[in-house]
DNA sequence: TCTTGACATTCCAGTGGCTGGAACCCCCAT
DNA sequence: ATGGGGGTTCCAGCCACTGGAATGTCAAGA
């Protein structure tokens, strides 16, 4: 299978696959015209790579994902505190984009959004948010 | 004023201030021994600039938020389009997070974690979230 | 006066996770 | 032979810093 082809299929585009041979997360065979050759279980792992990244896990989460889940005698709980962290993380994100969410949108309330200068989006920025 | 109290007054560290100096934020001058010397205004700006980032405002967001706040006749509606244009982004930005967090949420839930190598977190990583 | 230590300076490199682009090679159909 | 659509490598850039090295400056204490 080619590159353009596991792209495809895997959902990622062909730079970011060559990106993670690159980093070590696959390692395609090569044919003899020096294109790579990808075998039904590297597209999994990329597949499965495509997956963890779209739940946001980092690609040193998605490396330890990816060892667990090649490891037959992996303990659930390994691969739990994994998600676990990276969902407490998920967690304080939200939090802070909420709060971010919460004074924009306060201010893009109070500001008339007129062509008169006097703006309290400008006001707060200028002196305490 | 040296670097080290802005710093310290504005509440940012002193590389970033640099930093917004080598991008052409502030402007400060300099003394003879080559240190910078930030007046008072100088400060004003980092302060602002401190409160933009924290609001989530890119950096070229505060450059025109900056250049709007120094317009004595600016128009509100040009502050509040860019506020309300990064407030979209963030809800954006709180809605993937959010479903993430429930994909993740419910994943957790589901896996045992314990020593046993059985993980419904891989197996839906395996194939499809 | 000398030294120490806390400041300041510049410059270079690295972070994460790609992405764009240039310059080139390969293969198949016309 | 030619054209087009693959593939390859490598280098640079994105964002917003951050770390570190090598060096310079200043004020206070022995």
């Amino acid at each position: 299978m080619n590159i353009g082809e596991v792209a495809e299929r895997a959902g990622l585009p062909p730079k970011t696959i060559r990106y993670y041979e690159d980093i070590g997360l696959v390692k395609p065979l090569r044919d003899t015209n020096g294109y790579r050759a990808f075998r039904e279980s590297d597209m999994h792992k990329l597949a499965f790579l495509g997956r963890a990244r779209a739940l946001g896990f980092s690609i040193e989460d998605c490396r330890n994902l990816l060892a667990l889940w090649e490891d037959q005698h992996r303990a659930s709980a390994d691969v739990r505190s994994i998600a676990k962290d990276h969902l407490a993380q998920i967690e304080t994100k939200i939090a802070d984009l909420q709060a971010m969410r919460d004074t924009l949108s306060d201010l893009v309330q109070a500001c008339a959004g007129d062509d008169r200068p006097d703006c309290p989006i400008l006001k707060t920025l200028e002196s305490s948010a």
